[in-house]
DNA sequence: CTGAAAGCGCTTACAG
DNA sequence: CTGAAAGCGCTTACAG
């Protein structure tokens, strides 16, 4: 029924193994007329190797895996950002002849077992914690290849590819800065002492520093990456904050519900109160007015880590540095010069 | 190394098979401490099957394909609303002990090879037209179920399972119609006989017709579903109709343009046309006027087509009616009242 | 309840 | 340039 290597070389009137040498591109062991007569079966014949049989005798799978958290029972948690990168690292993966396994994984402790279930050549990380990539252990990741994007771990079983966070916010920041604001709340998720928003957390007030503006006048405020957070924090802004005149989300979907909580409670945006994002969604371009936000490279991110990955996987040299991607400040119409406000005067 | 079925064999005691009737589950054939001890060895070293050999010798991958149409070199081309559908279906796979495959599929033709290279259990087509689900021949699928979603195809080679898209068009429409709206532009891309447009096209004309209004009085506009083209749309739709008082777009994204383009011209929207879409994305509830919309059962659609086709993987009935999913109308900001116009009095 | 053996479709040294 | 043979880690009748 299937067609095999076996159909293949009994009907070139050759040994398999002279079969395996020419599907797999060894053409120096085999003659040119050879190679020209099973390629002629092959296709008339639509062989196509069993992936299955092939892993298990070159252990090799030519399978790549993108891990992406889940609870257990619940759909995986893929931000709006890393939604796109998904796409983008399997065209990557097709172009290079690769196939992608995408998976749920809702302990860290699965990792492993998703790595050998498929004899993966490597995996992708996106969008995990950099404290559960410091976790990872050689006994889970075993000889396999693995890539975190956006991560700051030195885990030294893992490389990296991620956007330079602190460039990116201090473009948003010097932007607003710019403008005249002095009083800029930084809006972002709780965080730690390392990770993609401490990150961003030290580009806002290295802008503020070089610009001498003082961090007290600039303060914190914690809100979760979603639009409902975001409501929810635009609509108490100016109540624990009265001076402040911009706002820098390390989000465009946080910054987003910010305008609208702003809104809900007539505050208009920017003319009152400025809102910088970053990712640049399409969706940033989408709403009113349309959001000036700090734009990732997401072509360049899923690309480089599917070719740093496959070097690897392929006996590549390892790299230790991780690579940084570009960032690029999109104006658009959320910000603006700041109104005087009456305790100004 | 790696720990294999021989490992926990020469562990516990038993024969290799006696360690693969435990893994399976095929408890009948195994005492109940046999089965306890091996359980404890197994837990202990850690031992994962390889699916690979699993899928060689079991004629079966527990490995599912989701299909998505991608341009050869080019990221796949997933609409935001199939998009949400992707997570969904990898967590009803996990739960159900399946793997998930994800490809582009820059040639139908590509199917069947994707099918056979990894000896897929089945395959879900996501996004492709009906034309293409028409064409699958039993030489590409083999004995291999393949599931389409949103598909009016009726290829027996599949299942499929859809919305509700005639009612909901319905629903949008009878929704203008009952506000007052005479004059009704039918927003789409371009359609053939069959398929999700036209069903709601004909969802569109039932209301009409239900409601005694002139189909002549509510032409079709062509625009692709992005949301480029709903702006340019948005930006010529009263010069074209200068007397349409409302829009029912076939997608959120496109009416999301269509009321840019609006705006951008200064039309207020509601007020002077009313926008309905379909889809109920996330970020519809984002913009301003946030729209009303038709919103699709995505966790059911997932859930069932993962359902539907394990069923057909593990030998259970064939359905030959497709399944088809309840819609809702969603009321928001971007429909109202038709206003009186200059040219009705 | 348990096991020896064949076989799934490939690749990989090894030999000629 | 070509091939015979072993082996990857499992499952599946078949026998006892």
């Amino acid at each position: 029924m299937r067609v095999t290597l076996k159909d293949i070389a009994r009907a070139a009137g050759v040994s398999i193994m002279t079969v395996s040498n020419v599907i797999n591109g060894k053409h120096d062991r085999v003659s040119a007329e050879t190679v020209e007569r099973v390629r002629r079966i092959v296709a008339e014949l639509g062989y196509v190797p069993n992936g299955s049989a092939r892993s298990l005798a070159a252990n090799s799978s030519r399978l790549i895996g993108l891990l992406v958290p889940a609870e257990s029972e619940v759909s995986l948690t893929i931000s709006p950002h890393n939604i796109a990168i998904v796409g983008q690292i399997e065209r990557r993966l097709r172009q290079r002849g690769y196939h992608l396994l995408l998976r749920g994984v809702s302990d860290t402790a699965e990792i492993g077992e998703a790595l050998r279930s498929w004899s993966l050549d490597g995996a992708v990380l996106l969008g995990f914690l950099d404290e559960e990539i410091d976790r990872l252990r050689r006994r889970v990741t075993g000889a396999t290849p693995v890539l975190a994007i956006d991560s700051y771990s030195d885990n030294p079983l893992t490389t990296g590819v991620r956007t330079d966070d602190f460039t990116g916010a201090h473009l948003a920041t010097s932007h607003l800065l710019s403008s005249g604001h002095r009083r800029i709340v930084f809006a972002a998720p709780s965080f730690t002492d390392v990770g993609v928003v401490h990150e961003r957390f030290l580009g806002f007030h290295a802008a503020l520093r070089d610009a001498g503006v003082s961090p007290q006048d600039c303060p914190t405020e914690t809100a979760n990456t979603t639009h409902d957070d975001g409501v929810e924090l635009g609509r108490r802004l100016l109540a624990s904050h009265p001076r402040a005149t911009a706002v820098f989300a390390t989000a465009d979907i946080l910054a987003i519900g910010i305008i609208e909580g702003l809104h809900d409670i007539g505050v208009p945006v920017p003319e009152r109160v400025s809102v910088v994002g970053f990712d640049d969604l399409d969706i940033s371009a989408y709403i009113t007015p349309k959001l000036t936000t700090v734009a990732q490279d997401i072509v360049g991110k899923a690309t480089h880590a599917v070719d740093r990955l496959l070097d690897l996987a392929e006996g590549g040299n390892h790299h230790t540095e991780p690579l940084v991607l570009d960032v690029r400040l999109v104006v658009r119409n959320s910000t603006a010069v700041p109104q005087p406000t009456a305790t100004d005067n």
